[in-house]
DNA sequence: TTGCGTGCAAAGGTTTTGCATGGCA
DNA sequence: TGCCATGCAAAACCTTTGCACGCAA
């Protein structure tokens, strides 16, 4: 598996350029192509979907979906696929996405395999639930 | 919000009772629409999205996406929205999903509140990572 | 009788597939 | 030249919306 391409092309190139200079960063495939197409070297969708899978095959690139959010998000991340302690958050109501680092998330990681013979996989993970700003709103609005 | 149903019918009753029967268990909107049609009582998908949707809104249904279900799943649980030791663990490779209730899961629950200021809502969120069996067969197999 | 509930049909959006053409090696 | 890469068009899906009719109260 993790098929490298066999020929280098200039759309290639380019979609790695712009992941590359958006490391770490939430993208979409939409937000891929537009760029492309205002920098004058546009890129079809199709190429784009398929480059992009070739990357999360590889690890390079992970794939994480979001309730509420359409399409599938990317992070690049190169060579850094172990990190254990980068999570997301993901605020239901005002639809804030955070970005976590904490070693509590190593623990968890830990507990997670030893006990539960289970190999988390943080970049993909997204944790659903309220920000503190929309829990306080729930409260004071809790008479509904 | 959560707005009540006004009427009560027919079609809203054979889904909750269906949902009930499937409580905890994982389901989507064609296991729900399938099941009612091979029953003899069918109801349109969009009554069944509609419905849905208010008990999520009414926190008696749990709504969750996974990668690689191209349809988002549902879980009843009732009145048990509180509970923070219910976990998912989705296999990114074989696609097993696991049910997991964990202690340690109250005690992620309490950090993530008290040092982050965020409400996990534990239903809602999917581990993604690598069960034992897959990851010992890529260890295996690292020789790609 | 009133007006919410239902469900068909159509629209909307993302992602995949078929296929002819283009371009790397 | 051989083959993979590309990208348009169309298909495949899931989900939402519009609208006319049905049905609960």
């Amino acid at each position: 598996m993790a098929k490298p391409s066999y020929y280098k092309t200039k759309q290639q190139d380019t979609i790695l350029k712009y992941l590359i200079s958006k490391k770490n960063q939430h993208i979409t495939v939409t937000m891929i192509a537009e760029f492309l197409e205002k920098q004058g070297t546009p890129v079809g969708v199709t190429t784009i979907y398929r480059h992009l899978d070739k990357l999360v095959e590889q690890g390079e690139l992970q794939k994480y979906i979001i309730d509420g959010v359409t399409s599938a998000c990317f992070q690049y991340i190169g060579d850094e696929a172990h990190c254990h302690e980068h999570f997301h958050l993901k605020c239901e109501n005002c639809g804030t996405l955070i970005h976590l680092e904490c070693g509590y998330m190593q623990d968890l990681y830990t507990h997670v395999l030893n006990h539960h013979a289970f190999d988390i996989n943080s970049f993909k993970t997204v944790f659903y639930g309220l920000c503190k700003s929309c829990s306080d709103k729930k409260n004071h609005t809790e008479a509904l």
